[in-house]
DNA sequence: GTGAAAGCGCTAACAA
DNA sequence: TTGTTAGCGCTTTCAC
């Protein structure tokens, strides 16, 4: 590989002068900078970034962690943060944890040993303690989808208890009153949270939790089929399903199909998310609105006032989600 | 942010010394060790990697590039790649192009600039030129998803015409004779290739090409909607639908179902990729498999060979796709 | 086992 | 406008 030597002595002029022609960073005459140029692609030269920062302080890269790289969820927020970079002049590396403790923290060490300037990280398996240390030394360090006492200014997250709770009051709203619920089977809080939200929803409108409506699943597809089936053997009397998200509901529908239980004729089900996939299922499913994209967009304009050192309060930290109504709730009081 | 220098000061030895810890390079008395490591972590140290390689010539990092960071076909090619890179002790780059070509020879340069030691670029709108000029200067950079003449052996795609070509034939034998087509309007091979398998299908079972049958949309489920919906427009008979992706069948059967079509009832359908959607739809989608993870398997191996310098003939370079039989095509031959 | 020092490829200050 | 040179933070010889 070529370097900036050899374009140097190729088109017969110093180091610093190509630098300058690269970046151009000062004025050069037509002929040294064409001089330069054609050695440069003569040579196929590329300069090698990670030496151009290295002189200076800065590295214009900002990095994230994400648990998954196939999940569509994080797929939606890394491109929101990978296209505001870009209109920054900033590049993005993402690191995913695929939810194992261990790697999402070398995950966070990764970006801070490639001094992301700003590093955006969804962690949900890393102690308060941990996090508190990473936290203190990266001031430009924002939580995703995360509330680290002593750091709301750089946490941003979702009222996942207040989208359960809506989630779960629209069905009851609609005549329901033996709910199902399927939920996370992944420790960590925002699935504590979501099925908190379905339990005060519940006891808000008088209704019994019953703890063998509950049963708990992989926050996919196929958790969603064998919560669904779960449930069917429970042989329970339940009219509504609510799903820790939409991809429980996707698997849950499916079994419920095969098994000629009609939605939401026969069963009502409610998904959360709004994933891409929501409004292509049969019926199209009801679900809770997740801003995921607006969230990310916070974040990383959080992120950029800091390093910028301008006014962060502007930014909103805790996001609020809505009901969207589709066909899989069927209306109980109308019969 | 502390660097070595401050490191050694701390802990009262070299620099050198700091190095040989962090990497153990070399032996060192568990004393000098204990203290390096103290000093360290009150600092808060993390080496900087940038540098790290700077001195030597590699780094350990591999490179992708994909369209869009929130479609899940490349979600799952990037975590494929990124499990086998760290696997390998290597880190991964990935740039997306979002379907513009200066961005996506952005992508490329960029990861050349990070100096990645494989590069996989998933690039579809890059001219043959530009790409055979950085292929034949970047030895160790695959192509996924394309067929550039000359570097065969740096190649690893579908038959995507032989794909469609399978999803039409077998709607033939099912029966159907009056088969539209849903086809991408992304000016790339595969969307033209898999065109042409429908044709040759046809063609083969000696049915006439009708051009009115087929339209161009989005390869998204709005895609889908909106070719669904010129289709019922035309007002031409058709059995059946063979699309260019699952996600556009998804839009297709949502359309389908919100004008009272009954699948496979009135109207057939097939995809194509056989997307984690596919299998939660109503009825799950008779599809064709596109081994997106074994090809991204195979085009890391294929670089990880060329780096160690070891044989790469054994990697599989052209995949055959295959179908998957569920419940959206009707055999129209039993009745 | 440890340190001094050269070198990696680049930028930026300072001279010319 | 251009060249010289110090310096960025690290690794790696080569002595000791």
């Amino acid at each position: 590989m070529a370097t900036i030597k050899d374009v140097a002595k190729l088109a017969g002029v110093s180091v610093a002068t190509v630098s300058r022609v690269i970046n151009n960073t000062s004025r050069v005459t037509p002929e040294t900078r064409e001089a330069v140029t054609k050695a440069q692609d003569e040579l196929n030269y590329h300069p090698a970034v990670s030496q151009k920062f290295s002189s200076r302080q800065d590295s214009e890269i900002v990095g994230m962690t994400i648990a998954d790289h196939s999940d569509p969820y994080f797929g939606q927020m890394v491109k929101v943060v990978d296209q505001s970079a870009t209109k920054e002049g900033m590049s993005l590396i993402v690191n995913a944890g695929y939810h194992d403790a261990g790697r999402e923290r070398q995950c966070i060490e990764e970006l801070i040993q490639k001094r992301c300037r700003i590093i955006i990280a969804h962690t949900v398996l890393l102690r308060d303690e941990l996090l508190t240390r990473y936290m203190a030394n990266q001031k430009s360090m924002i939580l995703i989808n995360r509330k680290l006492p002593g750091f709301e200014d750089r946490c941003v997250y979702l009222d996942d208890e207040g989208g359960a709770y809506l989630a779960v009051k629209h069905l009851i709203q609609n005549g329901h009153s033996k709910i199902a619920y399927i939920r996370s089977s992944h420790q960590i809080a925002d699935a504590e949270m979501r099925f908190r939200g379905y339990v005060r929803a519940l006891e808000e409108a008088g209704i019994m939790f019953n703890p063998a409506l509950v049963v708990s699943a992989d926050p996919t597809p196929q958790g969603g089929e064998q919560g669904a089936e779960a449930l069917l053997n429970l042989s329970q009397q339940f009219t509504a399903i609510a799903c820790y998200n939409d991809m429980q509901a996707a698997g849950a529908m499916a079994i419920l199909s095969d098994n000629d239980i009609r939605i939401p004729e026969h069963v009502s089900i409610i998904g959360f998310d709004n994933t891409a996939i929501s409004r292509y299922l049969h019926p199209r499913l009801t679900t809770i609105m997740n801003p995921v994209s607006a969230m990310a967009m916070s974040a990383f304009a959080i992120g950029l006032a800091i390093i910028r050192e301008q006014d962060t309060k502007v930014q909103s930290r805790v996001f609020t989600p809505t009901l969207i109504k589709r066909f899989s709730v069927r209306d109980l009081r109308a019969f």
